[in-house]
RNA sequence: CGGGGAGUGGCGCAGCGGCAGCGCACCUGGUUUGGGACCAGGGGGUCGGGGGUUCAAAUCCCCCCUCCCCGACCA
């Protein structure tokens, strides 16, 4: 490719509402342009990316043995009715109503793929069966950000596997779970599969692939030591609690504290009348109603977050006021039990501490109140947001919280969809009807050249790994149309490379030296070679890696030997790298 | 959905009752060519939309739309 004919135009400054490094460098070196919030366009450079990350998607998903599909982004409402998504990701769905009925446009592809290979799947003798699509995905998100890591419409490779039982379910997943991360390695970037909350997705084993990055909105813990890690929605600590040991705690006694709710409101206020007591001593507790809208409350640490428990969900102001005995700012435990009300607590509430809890009445606060004497719970938990530096818990070694990006997640549905869907069934070896074990997994496409931009630049620019770089190579020729001589090697390299196969665009335009040299490094292509007037007159031309910096001289003639040896030993490292 | 902010050429911005401007980008000619050059000339705008006030509105008032940030939400 010639720049000259490129149909893209570097930018000297991002778009002010370009926040996000991948965002601001993805559009000023050409490769995106945003149409409306959370919608992009993706030019020619942007293009190569993403067809090259879907290329290694598609060589691993297919030796994995999974066979590629192609469903339909619009999609008739009643396949979401019949499952009851419909109602369930409304917040998400984008819906259109034509002539022809009510659609959505797909935000995921379960109820679509049963309906279109339930058919194909009837016997026992057809599974097991993956397939797998590359398909743009349509989520009226709440708040699109970030340039393509939050997007409204976005590339997803979405795979789905059909099983016969459970433990082949497994297998299927297992196969899956291992071509991600031959993907993750190929694109060559840094990455951690989590144990993960399965949301509203359903279903019991998951995986999130996390990339560590500065903007990303999730985080996940992680021990160094044995090698537990999973997202902050779905990670636990250590319950090997000794507890405070305070020894005698004397009797639990009322305390008034006024207008103090928040627990550190409570904290002061006690400090003011002479009671030191630390946000840890005390118990917050909150409100939930479980799946069956029984009133449940649930006890932590003051100076902890509640990790709401599957099944449950916090009140609403209206729910909540159906409770008269509930004081906003002032929720115990004590005598909860009396009244019919069921009391969780997180594992490190023990008994041998005094704790502050509310008093069930306006500003009152109870002070050495003792689990079992003064109140009760009916189950345990690990009901806490693990936070920096909490124990594992499966090796008890200080756990590390990392802020990443979610590329990719795995699923274990079980038979969550079939269990709602007819058709999702095939006859068994017995001949009786069966409903089969399913597993899906979505990769987010268009969100690695985000990601990777993310994690791979510097202030001058892009630094694509070989992988997926638009152009292995950039060849800044300077004062192309000035020098005969630049142009002449110019030409003859760019040549040569194109008809090796190894992709190069040649900068022929004509604008200054400086321009050219700081296009080539905004734009990121792993490996520069400089044609210039200075060098080829001494028969030279240089060769640099972007992502080092430094520049050797070649002579001409060795020029692609050289180039190609750069190539290959770039391909190696990122293969070496998995 | 709650709070805050912003809409003027492709991008960045100024102008805030009286001729719609600047830098980058773009076009023509010339000089340049190793780290975002220079000279001369040129093109491009329903000033987000609608309504109102005024002799006169990008500018003041009202309504709407869009976008951004923080939060809520997020298979």
């Amino acid at each position: 490719m010639r720049m000259t004919r490129l149909v893209a135009k570097t930018q000297r400054q991002a778009p002010v509402d370009a926040e996000a490094i991948s965002h601001r460098l993805l559009v000023r070196a050409g490769y995106i342009r945003r149409l409306s919030s959370g919608v992009y366009a993706y030019l020619p450079l942007g293009l190569r990316v993403l067809r090259k990350v879907e290329a290694i998607i598609r060589q691993e998903f297919d030796n994995a043995g999974a066979q590629e599909v192609l469903l339909p982004a619009l999609q008739p409402v009643e396949i979401w009715e019949e499952t009851n998504r419909s109602a369930t990701m409304d917040d998400v769905l984008m819906r259109l109503e034509v002539r022809g009925g009510k659609f959505v446009l797909g935000p995921t592809h379960e109820e679509a793929v049963i309906a279109a290979v339930s058919p194909d799947l009837a016997s026992y003798r057809d599974l097991p069966a993956t397939v797998y699509q590359i398909q743009t995905k349509f989520r009226d998100e709440a708040r699109p950000r970030f340039g393509l890591l939050r997007t409204r419409e976005f590339v997803m490779a979405d795979a789905y596997s059909f099983d016969e039982s459970k433990e082949a379910m497994r297998e299927s997943y297992r196969n899956i779970f291992d071509a991600y991360c031959r993907i993750f390695d190929r694109i060559g970037v840094e990455y951690y599969p989590v144990e993960a909350d399965s949301g509203s997705i359903g279903g019991d084993v998951n995986h999130e692939f996390m990339v560590p990055a500065a903007i990303g909105e999730d985080h996940f813990a992680s021990c160094s030591n044995c090698g537990y890690r999973a997202n902050i929605e779905a990670a636990v600590r250590s319950s090997n609690f000794s507890g405070g040991g305070q020894g005698e705690v004397g009797r639990s006694y009322e305390v008034e504290t006024g207008q103090a709710k928040s627990i550190d409101e409570v904290v002061d206020l006690l400090k003011s009348k002479g009671i030191e007591v630390r946000a840890s001593e005390t118990i917050k507790t909150m409100a939930l109603k479980s799946k069956d809208s029984k009133l449940t409350l649930a006890l932590v640490p003051g100076d902890r977050v509640l990790k709401v428990p599957h099944g449950y969900a916090p009140l609403s102001g209206e729910e909540f006021a159906q409770y008269p005995f509930l004081t906003l700012g002032s929720i115990g435990p004590i005598s909860m039990g009396d009244r019919g009300v069921r009391v969780i607590a997180d594992n490190s509430i023990v008994s041998n501490l005094g704790y502050v809890v509310g008093g069930n009445a306006e500003g009152i606060h109870i002070l050495d109140a003792v689990l079992g004497r003064d109140f009760s719970v009916d189950d345990f938990d690990n009901l806490v947001v693990v936070t920096q530096g909490d124990s594992c818990p499966r090796c008890e070694a200080p756990m590390d919280l990392r802020r990443s990006v979610e590329a990719g997640h795995t699923f274990q549905l079980g038979l969550t969809y079939p269990q709602k869907i007819r058709s999702a069934r095939f006859s068994g070896e017995d001949g009786s009807e069966t409903m089969y074990f399913m597993g899906c997994y979505g990769i987010g496409v268009s969100r690695f050249p985000a990601v990777v931009a993310e994690v791979s630049n510097d202030d001058a620019g892009l630094i694509w790994p070989i992988s997926i770089a638009p152009f292995a190579v950039h060849l800044v020729a300077i004062n192309f149309s000035g020098n005969e001589e630049v142009k002449a090697a110019a030409e003859q390299i760019y040549g040569e490379l194109s008809k090796l196969g190894i992709e190069v665009i040649l900068d022929d335009r004509d604008v200054g030296a400086g321009v050219k040299l700081k296009d080539a490094d905004l734009m990121g292509m792993p490996i520069h070679v400089v044609v210039g007037p200075k060098t080829i007159a001494n028969g030279l031309i240089e060769i640099k890696l972007r992502s080092a910096g430094s520049s050797r001289s070649v002579p001409l003639n060795l020029a692609i030997d050289s180039i190609s040896e750069t190539v290959v030993e770039l391909i190696g490292n990122s293969a070496l790298s998995a």
